[in-house]
DNA sequence: CTTTAATGACTGACTAGTCAGTTATTAAAG
DNA sequence: CTTTAATAACTGACTAGTCAGTCATTAAAG
């Protein structure tokens, strides 16, 4: 064995830096699937392929690593949903429809999706946790949407629906979609097509939305 | 001890036929605040007001209890739902409008709208109750749904959508709403008035499938 | 290059506490 | 007295959290 890689340490098992990333990753996979008091320190830390001693190296606790665990996987959807705010307001419905559509991309169908179930369930659990969540991801997701429908209408391309939870209204099934592929979806038949579901929900809303001036019928 | 009370045991801490009804209430309730793993059974027997030891004069398990729970709280829901099923399908839009009324009113609004948490939660620990629940309720559900709809299309009152999902679309919002009351509503402030909640998706889903010939607009 | 010392990430056996499930006992009802 | 609803103390399995010790790696010394 003679000298080292000159740069890239080949394959250690001291992984100091990546460590808490894959023991959040490990432990949101198993919370979303079994719930925060189902789901063993032991598992979590099997998972990642460490000790339960390791663990504790980086948590103090099972409730610091949950928090941890849904702090580190919302920083990206509120920077995801940030970026779409950087999107022109120009043309509201198709704006609204790949708002949606972007939404399960990247987030009801990648990890945090399951951050959504496991919050819905442990919300009563963790109160504080399910503030910080409510303030910083479910309300300034919401304003987005609200924004581009408010748009629309004052331009008068939307109908004047009732604003108060019109926001709510278009993620809704969205979010149901991604609980449920995380709850019955792993245990019943009848499958799901994500990008028919979606198109399929898209087209209901605008269709409900759009002045009868504004939509080009299809029936 | 002289003669009994004519009619009426006054005040009896023996109650063999009432006691199954109230330990699965209170496990309901605290299976659905709790959830299923956090919830003990000291708790559920101090709510209905006996010792554990009690509960297990009428249940074999917690698993058993839990199973108890679903089967008895759903059994209503079936019945409510193919009540509806008798009504009659002239009038479709209006059909659509009572059923998610109904729905909301008879199912979401009241212990029913727990078990839809409790189910989304617990569906992966529990496959087989899974299982039940989908093709006993859901699948049940989804069918009356998307029989109206179909109704509606084939008249030419409805758009001819995508029918694959248009029923989960429906219903989806309710549900989300129902799980929402169990889970952040019982620690955020963001309150949600239902009543205009139902009416804004009804309005909203009605002028997304109306044909702009049957649709009266108010824009 | 080889040896020695120091480091710290990692381990797994252990403790203390919790909780599902059992059972010996009490007491009410017939 | 017998039967049965109910209890409360009890047990055993399980798990969150701890800690004394291991070992791969690094760096200094020879």
């Amino acid at each position: 064995m003679p000298s080292r890689p000159p740069s890239a340490p080949p394959s250690r098992q001291r992984r100091k830096e990546a460590r808490p990333q894959e023991l959040t990753e490990a432990a949101l996979a198993l919370f979303v699937e079994k719930g925060y008091a189902a789901t063993r320190l032991d598992e979590i830390a099997a998972r990642a392929g460490v000790s339960k001693g390791t663990l504790y190296l980086y948590f103090d606790s099972k409730e610091a690593l949950f928090k941890a665990v849904i702090r580190e996987g919302v920083i990206p959807a509120i920077e995801a949903g940030e970026a779409m705010l950087a999107e022109q307001l120009d043309d509201p419905p198709a704006l609204l429809a790949a708002f949606l559509n972007c939404w399960w991309e990247d987030i009801g169908n990648t990890a945090l999706g399951g951050i959504s179930k496991l919050m819905m369930s442990e919300a009563g659990n963790f109160p504080e946790v399910a503030r910080y969540y409510d303030e910083e991801v479910i309300q300034r997701g919401l304003a987005l949407l609200r924004t581009v429908i408010q748009t629309g209408i004052d331009r008068g391309m939307f109908r004047a629906v009732d604003t108060r939870y019109i926001d709510t209204l278009m993620i809704a099934p969205l979010v149901h979609l991604a609980i449920w592929r995380h709850s019955f979806a792993t245990c019943c038949s009848h499958i799901i097509d994500p990008r028919a579901y979606v198109e399929a929900h898209i087209d209901l809303v605008l269709n409900g939305l759009l002045t009868s001036e504004t939509r080009k019928d299809n029936a």
